[in-house]
RNA sequence: GCGAGAGUGGCGGAAUUGGUAGACGCGCUAGAUUUAGGAUCUAGUGUCCCGUGGCGUGGGGGUUCGAGUCCCCCCUCUCGCACCA
C-alpha cells in the first residue's frame, strides 16, 4: 500500500537517527532490561563444566519503597556478579524478601489493611523497582519467607531440632506493657516506656521457646580463626557477643540451709577477699533464703525491681541497689559467715545469678560495699606500689599483684593463685574450673501475628506435642482483626486456636507464638539453591553444588545477630543431614552507609533536598542552616529516592555514582555534583562510541603501532589489567571506574587518522567491555553499536596482552639524597650500570652533586636511582 | 572503660610489596565553540617568596639511601560492646 504522506516517514527516520546518536538512559534501559528478560540471561543451573559462584546480597524487608542503601548494597553485588560471569563462572545471583515482621502488623494497625495483602503489594511494587535497576538476579528463584512453602519447610527445621533437644521451652523474662497487653522488643523500649503508648514498661515471665545456640558456642567462636574472608571487627564483635570467659564454679554453703549456692567468678585468686555474697533477684533460692525479719524489705526490693526494665537492667548506669536476705553463707576458705544480698545488677542469665563479692578488686562490689556499709578486704596488693589500705580506696584495684590475707597462699603471684586455688576447691569437692559464655539462648517466641507459627499444640495430658510433619504447614488464619492491643491476635482466634491432640485425640490449644523474623533469614540462602523443591527443606544436591555463598554482601549493622544465627543455622542444618557446610559465607563484605548533609530552617525545621533552593527555605526564604553529614534518614529529610534519581539520570548514573564516590566498604556521602559527574561521564563515553562509529566500522586488523596509537594501544591495555584486578578480590570499583576515565580522556586525546581506525576500535571495545559490570544498559547498547549481536557478556571479560604493556624507554626518577632533582629515560631493562650513568649525567642532577662526594647509589629497576653525597 | 577502624588539597577520594604524594571526579579559573548556555571541548588548579627553589599526608620522636606506608608516644573523630561477675 502508497502512503500518502511520505513526510512523515522521513520525520520518523530522522528523529531514529536523533535517538540514536543522543544518549537517552529511559529507552536504552528499558530496551535492554526487556532483552534480558526475554532471553533469560540471568537463570542460571547446576552447570559441571563451570566453576559456580555464588553471590548473595542481604534481602530486602519488603517496605515498599527502595532507598539508597538498596541501590549501593545491590549495585556492588551487580558489579561482582556481571564480571564473575563475564569471567565464565556460573553465578548464582538471586534475590527475594524478608517478608515477615512488624511493619505489616502496624500497617495493618493504622490503615486497616491486612499483613499479607500489604507485603504481597509492596514486594510487587518493590520488584519493579530492583528491575529499573537493571540488577542481574535470576528472578525464577525468587520467594518470599511468608510464603507457606516457606513456612512448611521452616516448621520442619523446627520439629527436627526439637527431636534433637536443640529447641527447648523454659520461662524468661520479658519486657511487657501492661497497657497493650503485649510483650515488647528492647528497641520498643524508650527510656522505660512503651514506644506505642509511653505506659511504664514492666519485666513478666513468659514461657518461651529457645534454640539451643550455646551449645554450639565453642564451634561458633573457634571458627572465628577460620574465616579470612570475613572483615576483622565483624568477627572481633563475634567473640565479643559470644564471650568466652574461663573461670571457677564454686559452691558456698548456707547457714542453716541444706542447700548450697554456686558462684561463677573468673577470679579465684581473690576468693579470700569475698566478704559478702549477691544474688540476682529472680534467684530460685530468694524464698528460702529471706528470714522472717527481712521479709517486708525484700518484697519492696523486689517490687521495685519489677519495674525496671531489661534495658534499663543491663545498662549499667542504674544505681546499684540491694538488700540483705537475712542469710549468712559460708565462704569456703576462710570459713568465715558472710551476708547474702540480692542486687539488681546482677543477671539471672549470666553465670549461676549468683556473685561472691570482692569489694576490694571489683569496682561494682566495691561502690556496693560502701552504700550498705560491708567490709572490704585487700587481698591483693600490687607490686611496686604503695599497699592498699580498704578505707583509703577510692576505687577497685583490679589489676595484679601478690597475695595477701590469704593463708597458705599469701606471696603468691595472682595469676598462679588462680590456678592453685581452684585446684585447692576442686580437692575438696568445694569447685572446679569451667568456661562461661556470654551468649545465651536464642528466645524465638514472638507473640505477633505476622510471623511463621511455631507448630505445637499443648495438651492437658501430653503436653507439648508437636505438629505432625503431614500436617504442615500451620498457616496462619486470614480472619484476624488486628488492634495493636490485647496481645497477639492468634492468642485470642478461637478458629485457629482450636484443635485435637494429635497425639490422644482430645481437644487441645494451638501455639499462638510465631518465630522471631531472624529465623526466616538464617536459612534462605540455602533454600535459594532450590526455591522450588518440594520433599523437603532442602534438596541436598543442589545445596552441595551451590554452597557456600562465595560472596556475601551487607550491611554491618547485621554484623552480630543475623550473621550468628545464620552461621548457628547452617552447623544445625549440617548436623541435622541438610547440608554439608560448616560456614555459611565464605566471604563477607560490609558495605558502608549511604549518607547526605542534613539541612535545616529555622523556621520549618529540617528540610527535604528538594525544599532548599539557593541555600534558601522555599517556604519562607529564610536562609537553611548546614547541619552535619549523617546516615540518610526520613526524620532528618536528608533522603534522595532512587526513583526520581533513575527518572532525572538513568539507573546507570545512578548505579555509577554509588560505585565511584567511595570503596564499598566506607560510607558513601550522597552530593548532587558528584551524580552530575557521572552523568556527564556516561554522556562521555556514548560520544566517544558514536561519534568515531564511521571511523572504526570495517576497520582493518590492529597491525603493528607507533608513536600515539602505541600509546593509545597500550593505555587500553593497563586499563584492562588495572580494572582486573580492582575488581577481583579487591572490590576497589571506584579506582576501576576512575582508570576507565582515564583511558576515555585518552580516546579524547588522541587524534585519529584514517589508518589509526583499529587502536581507536581496540579502545572504544575496551572502555565498553570494562564498564559493562557497571553500567550494563550503556554498554550493551555500545556493544551494539560497535556491530556485535549477541549481548556483552556472551563475548567474555577482556584480556590484557602483557607484552603491549611493555614500552621500549621507561622514565626513571633520579634523586640526591632522597629529592627528586631529575628525570631520565632508559631504556627498558636497562641494568644498574646503565641506570647510574643516565641518572649521573643528568644536568640538574650534577648541580647537586658538585663539589660533593658520591657515597652510595641505590637503583630501583625500572623506578628509580637515589644518589647518597656528603 | 574494652574492642575495631579512621585522620592526605576547597570537597569526595588515589597511592596494591617502603620508591615521583595528591590518580580520577567535584568545585574553581581562563580560553574555544562567528548568539546564549546549568551543553560541549581545551588548558590550569597542594602551598609559600619571582624562579630550574623551600615546605607539605593530625602532632612529636625513631628506623632507613628513601616513610602517607614500618616502630614508639600523644591528640582528635567514627563505629561496636559495656554492671558479663
Amino acid at each position: 500500500m502508497f502512503c500518502t504522506c511520505e513526510i512523515y516517514h522521513q520525520r520518523d527516520d530522522a528523529a531514529e537517527a536523533f535517538m540514536e546518536t543522543h544518549y537517552s538512559p529511559a529507552r536504552i534501559e528499558q530496551k535492554w532490561q526487556q532483552a534480558w528478560e526475554n532471553n533469560q540471561n540471568f537463570r542460571v543451573v547446576e552447570d559441571a563444566t563451570k566453576e559456580k559462584y555464588y553471590l548473595l546480597e542481604m534481602f530486602p524487608y519488603p517496605s515498599g519503597r527502595i532507598h539508597m542503601g538498596h541501590v549501593r548494597n545491590y549495585a556492588i553485588g551487580d558489579v561482582v556478579a556481571r564480571y564473575k560471569r563475564m569471567r565464565g563462572f556460573n553465578v548464582l545471583h538471586p534475590m527475594g524478601w524478608d517478608a515477615f515482621g512488624m511493619p505489616a502488623e502496624n500497617a495493618a494497625i493504622e490503615h486497616g489493611t491486612h499483613p499479607a495483602k500489604w507485603t504481597y503489594e509492596n514486594i510487587d511494587s518493590m520488584r519493579v523497582q530492583l528491575k529499573r535497576l537493571g540488577l542481574s538476579y535470576d528472578w525464577q528463584r525468587e520467594f518470599a519467607t511468608c510464603d507457606p512453602e516457606y513456612s512448611r519447610w521452616e516448621q520442619l527445621i523446627f520439629l527436627k531440632m526439637l527431636e534433637k533437644g536443640l529447641a527447648y521451652k523454659k520461662s524468661s523474662s520479658v519486657n511487657w506493657c501492661p497497657d497493650c497487653q503485649t510483650v515488647l522488643a528492647n528497641e520498643q523500649v524508650e527510656e522505660g516506656s512503651c514506644w506505642r503508648c509511653n505506659n511504664l514498661v514492666e519485666t513478666k515471665e513468659l514461657e518461651q521457646w529457645f534454640f539451643k545456640i550455646t551449645e554450639y558456642a565453642d564451634e561458633l567462636l573457634d571458627f572465628t580463626d577460620q574465616l579470612p574472608g570475613w572483615p576483622e571487627r565483624v568477627l572481633a564483635m563475634q567473640r565479643n557477643w559470644i564471650g568466652k570467659s574461663y573461670g571457677c564454679e564454686i559452691e558456698f554453703s548456707v547457714v542453716g540451709g541444706q542447700q548450697g549456692i554456686k558462684v561463677f567468678t573468673t577470679r579465684p585468686d581473690t576468693l579470700f577477699g569475698a566478704t559478702f555474697m549477691s544474688l540476682a533477684p529472680e534467684h530460685p533460692m530468694v524464698k528460702q533464703l529471706v528470714t522472717a525479719e527481712q521479709q517486708v524489705e525484700v518484697d519492696a526490693f523486689l517490687a521495685t525491681v519489677s519495674t525496671q526494665d531489661k534495658v534499663a537492667r543491663t545498662s549499667g548506669e542504674l544505681e546499684k541497689q540491694g538488700v540483705f536476705t537475712g542469710s549468712y553463707s559460708v565462704n569456703p576458705l576462710t570459713g568465715e559467715q558472710i551476708p547474702v544480698f540480692l542486687a539488681n545488677f546482677v543477671l539471672m542469665d549470666y553465670g549461676t545469678g549468683a556473685v561472691m563479692a570482692v569489694p576490694a578488686h571489683d569496682q561494682r562490689d566495691f561502690e556496693f560495699a560502701r552504700k550498705y556499709q560491708l567490709p572490704i578486704r585487700v587481698v591483693i596488693q600490687p607490686e611496686g606500689q604503695e599497699d592498699l589500705i580498704p578505707e583509703q580506696m577510692t576505687e577497685a584495684w583490679t589489676g595484679g599483684g601478690l597475695l595477701v590475707n590469704s593463708g597458705d597462699f599469701n606471696g603468691q603471684p595472682n595469676d598462679d593463685a588462680k590456678e592453685k586455688i581452684a585446684a585447692y576447691l576442686d580437692e575438696r569437692g568445694e569447685g572446679h574450673k569451667t568456661v562461661n559464655f556470654r551468649l545465651r539462648d536464642w528466645g524465638v517466641s514472638r507473640q505477633r501475628y505476622w510471623g511463621t507459627p511455631i507448630p505445637i499444640i499443648y495438651c492437658d495430658a501430653c503436653g507439648a506435642v508437636p505438629v505432625p510433619e503431614q500436617d504442615l504447614p500451620v498457616l496462619l488464619p486470614d480472619d484476624v482483626e488486628l488492634t495493636g492491643e490485647g496481645g497477639s491476635p492468634l492468642a485470642r482466634h478461637e478458629g485457629f486456636l482450636q484443635v485435637d491432640c494429635p497425639r490422644c485425640g482430645q481437644t487441645a490449644r494451638r501455639e499462638s507464638d510465631t518465630f522471631d523474623t531472624f529465623v526466616e533469614s538464617s536459612w534462605y540462602f540455602a533454600r535459594y539453591a532450590c526455591p522450588d523443591f518440594s520433599a523437603g527443606p532442602l534438596d541436598r544436591d543442589a545445596v552441595n553444588h551451590w554452597m557456600p555463598v562465595d560472596q556475601y554482601i551487607g550491611g554491618i549493622e547485621h554484623a552480630v545477630m543475623h550473621l550468628l544465627y545464620a552461621r548457628f543455622f547452617t552447623k544445625v542444618l549440617r548436623d541435622l543431614d541438610m547440608l554439608d557446610v560448616d560456614e555459611p559465607f565464605t566471604n563477607l563484605l560490609t558495605q558502608g552507609m549511604v549518607c547526605m548533609e542534613t539541612q535545616r530552617c529555622p523556621e520549618h525545621g529540617w528540610l527535604y533536598p528538594e525544599q532548599v533552593k539557593d541555600d534558601a527555605c522555599i517556604e519562607c526564604g529564610a536562609s537553611v542552616d548546614l547541619g552535619r553529614t549523617e546516615k540518610m534518614s526520613k526524620s532528618k529529610k536528608n533522603v534522595v529516592d532512587p526513583n526520581q534519581l533513575i527518572e532525572r539520570y538513568g539507573a546507570d548514573t545512578a548505579r555509577l555514582f554509588s560505585l565511584f564516590a567511595a570503596p564499598p566498604e566506607k560510607d558513601l556521602e550522597w552530593n548532587e555534583q558528584g551524580v552530575e559527574g557521572c552523568s556527564r561521564f556516561i554522556g562521555r563515553v556514548w560520544r566517544a562510541v558514536v561519534e568515531n562509529r564511521d571511523l572504526v566500522s570495517n576497520c582493518s586488523p590492529l597491525g603493528e603501532v607507533d608513536g600515539a596509537a602505541a600509546e593509545l594501544h597500550r593505555k587500553t591495555h593497563q586499563t584492562i589489567k588495572k580494572v582486573s584486578e580492582d575488581i577481583d578480590g579487591r572490590f576497589h570499583f571506584n579506582t576501576a571506574i576512575a582508570s576507565v576515565m582515564e583511558l576515555v580522556n585518552a580516546i579524547y586525546a588522541f587524534k585519529a587518522k584514517e589508518d589509526d581506525a583499529a587502536v581507536v576500535r581496540e579502545a572504544l571495545e575496551a572502555m565498553v567491555r570494562l564498564l559493562a559490570p557497571f553500567v550494563p544498559h550503556l554498554c550493551e547498547e555500545l556493544w551494539e553499536v560497535l556491530g556485535y549481536e549477541h549481548g556483552i557478556e556472551s563475548h567474555g571479560w577482556p584480556q590484557w596482552d602483557e607484552a603491549a604493556l611493555k614500552t621500549s624507554e621507561i622514565t626513571l626518577v633520579v634523586q640526591v639524597n632522597g629529592k627528586v632533582r631529575g628525570k631520565v629515560d632508559v631504556a627498558t631493562g636497562a641494568d644498574n650500570q646503565v641506570m647510574e650513568a643516565a641518572a649521573l649525567a643528568d644536568p640538574n642532577v650534577q648541580r647537586y652533586m658538585e663539589g660533593k662526594q658520591v657515597r652510595k647509589v641505590i637503583c630501583v629497576p625500572g623506578r628509580l636511582v637515589n644518589i647518597v653525597v656528603s
